[in-house]
DNA sequence: GTGAAAGCGCTAACAC
DNA sequence: GTGTTAGCGCTTTCAC
């Protein structure tokens, strides 16, 4: 207890130098077989374990990636970081995670503090006020590579990860018009955020491939919450021309749309389609059960985190950006009969 | 670019020793304002942040906490995560996140090559199947500190913090009863688990105490998930004498109850009343809504942490064990009108 | 194939 | 109040 063993330790043991165990530990170079295996025993039998701090400073390399991201207490992103987990863990990696709230700030405040020495990598989704991305900018110019995935800035070029915002929403507002829908409104994400953008373009070329109406009263932007969801809902259920169909930038905000609609005993599907986007689990507990395109949330972790090893290991990588289709999952929300 | 800045820089630039930058940004130890006022000057102009490699090297300890569970993409673990963070980002800790899949070998190889250097404290909540605690105690006995929590094994003796299991299955028990339940059924979870067992007593008392049968049939142990729930419950349906009432380990099973209950056009409240545990955002989306035991997770996260770093900064900390009561939340799966 | 020694960035005696 | 120096555990030239 107290004493970890070092390879200081097992070179004692063995009455061997301290570098010929870094050799035979590490399997590089040529370090006679019979040492090795020697070592590797003694290894065991101490207990040993390296000393990453050591090892890092010695190296300028720390084992470590970080993960920063708004929040984790979701379907969406508790499955991107086990995603990302399942790779990192296979690569011998350590996570270390960073929760923003969502708030600029504490974005601001956990980058400038992070000590970039002790990060190979940064896997980031931005808060939705983020406008400015210049602290991440800085991070990269200091030398340590980010990837960002699905809430990604457009100014900075570097790797980034998305599902297919733009074709999702399409596919879904698609859905929708086949299946007779015609007055189609959309309660999107915060203003700003490329995803947001991509999906609230996907709706109206939708609409537009189809020459339906776009009404700006229609589309409300707004948080991405469930409480938003409703109180959207209720804005549109005001307009003058009430839609017959919605579609939600995520299934959060669609759930909180049916509770509205819900408890407005407007029949859902058969008066007013809802339509959502992520596939989360709660889409299909809540009755009439919600068709939404599922995004590939574990997908997108381990490629991020695919794309950020390229990076860690060579510099000078060429960035590169991912989409990742999604996949339209058909439930009872847009069944009109 | 490249080039990290160091307190060997900023001596430089001052012309003064690295100790006096050393002791000056950590404001220890008498030394002069002006000098001090000076070296952050030039530290905020270099952009210098700490390594904690060296830091951690010099000093003998890491600035990381781990955290080691079964996962993540669930509201409760999500949202001790989250109280976690909140408290060890306060603290300057960074949080290293390790998931288990509550795999029994994957926790094993995860506390196996864990260097015990780089971590000064664990945060824990084992795998379903670790009937075998050693690889923790092999853990506190290298020295680091761990303190568990949620799912506690009971032949370590260290900090646990956890919700009131007993009471809370009690109390969601005898709600059951003073509504006019009298054949309770409980769908349990893994055996073995402490918190499985407190919240079976719990139930098992609430019976005795009204002189309710308690019967074999009705005590189902399988996972966590909710297709359990819903295996457990169509189980259930096939008993000789058929339940009037589902008390659930925890929400997600009682929701997968009330989906197999739905399927067979049994009307929960009325003919079967369910009532979970963890107050799961899922409970007010299911219809009708999951009356439930809330656990308080944010602070179960919060209150583990703070014990750990009690841990970590005196060692021989007299270990706590802490247990946070829950609130009944009522809702309609346990009205009978 | 192996050893000696310098050094990664920082802290902490110990001098002065 | 400040400087000098050794050393944390490891890697890596450079010798041999």
């Amino acid at each position: 207890m107290g004493h970890l063993a070092t390879i200081k330790d097992i070179a004692k043991v063995l009455n061997i130098s301290v570098s010929t165990v870094s050799r035979a530990l590490r399997s590089t170079y040529d370090v006679n077989q019979e040492t090795k295996a020697k070592v590797m025993e003694v290894a065991l039998q101490l207990n040993y374990k390296p000393n990453y701090n050591a090892v890092g400073l010695a190296k300028g390399h720390s084992h470590n990636i970080g993960i920063i991201l708004p929040w984790i207490t979701n379907y969406y992103f508790s499955t991107v970081i086990t995603g990302i987990q399942e790779l990192a863990y296979n690569k011998g990696y350590n996570i270390v995670l960073f929760v923003t709230n969502d708030s600029h700030e504490r974005e601001l405040s956990i980058t400038q503090n992070l000590s970039t020495a002790n990060i190979d990598g940064l896997l980031v989704s931005i808060s939705s006020n983020s406008d400015s991305c210049s602290h991440f900018q800085n991070i990269i110019d200091e030398g340590i590579p980010i990837v960002f995935f699905d809430r990604v800035p457009n100014n900075i070029k570097t790797s980034k990860v998305m599902q297919d915002d733009y074709y999702g929403a399409f596919a879904a507002v698609e859905h929708l018009i086949e299946n007779g829908y015609t007055k189609i409104a959309h309660i999107a994400g915060h203003q700003g955020l490329t995803f947001t953008e991509k999906r609230l373009q996907g709706y109206l070329d939708a609409l537009e491939k189809y020459n339906l109406p776009v009404r700006k009263e229609w589309i409300i932007y707004s948080g991405f919450s469930q409480e938003c969801g409703e109180s959207d809902t209720y804005q549109l259920l005001e307009c003058e021309q009430i839609p017959d169909a919605i579609f939600a930038v995520n299934d959060r905000k669609a759930i909180g749309s049916m509770m509205a609609l819900k408890s407005k005993n407007i029949v859902i599907g058969k008066e007013i389609g809802v339509v959502g986007f992520t596939n989360d689990p709660a889409s299909t507990i809540i009755s009439p059960s919600l068709t939404t395109m599922a995004e590939p949330a574990f997908d997108i972790g381990s490629k991020s985190c695919e794309l950020l090893f390229k990076h860690i290991n060579k510099k000078n990588f060429i960035y590169e950006e991912v989409i990742i289709p999604g996949k339209l999952i058909i439930r009872e929300s847009t069944t009109r009969e």
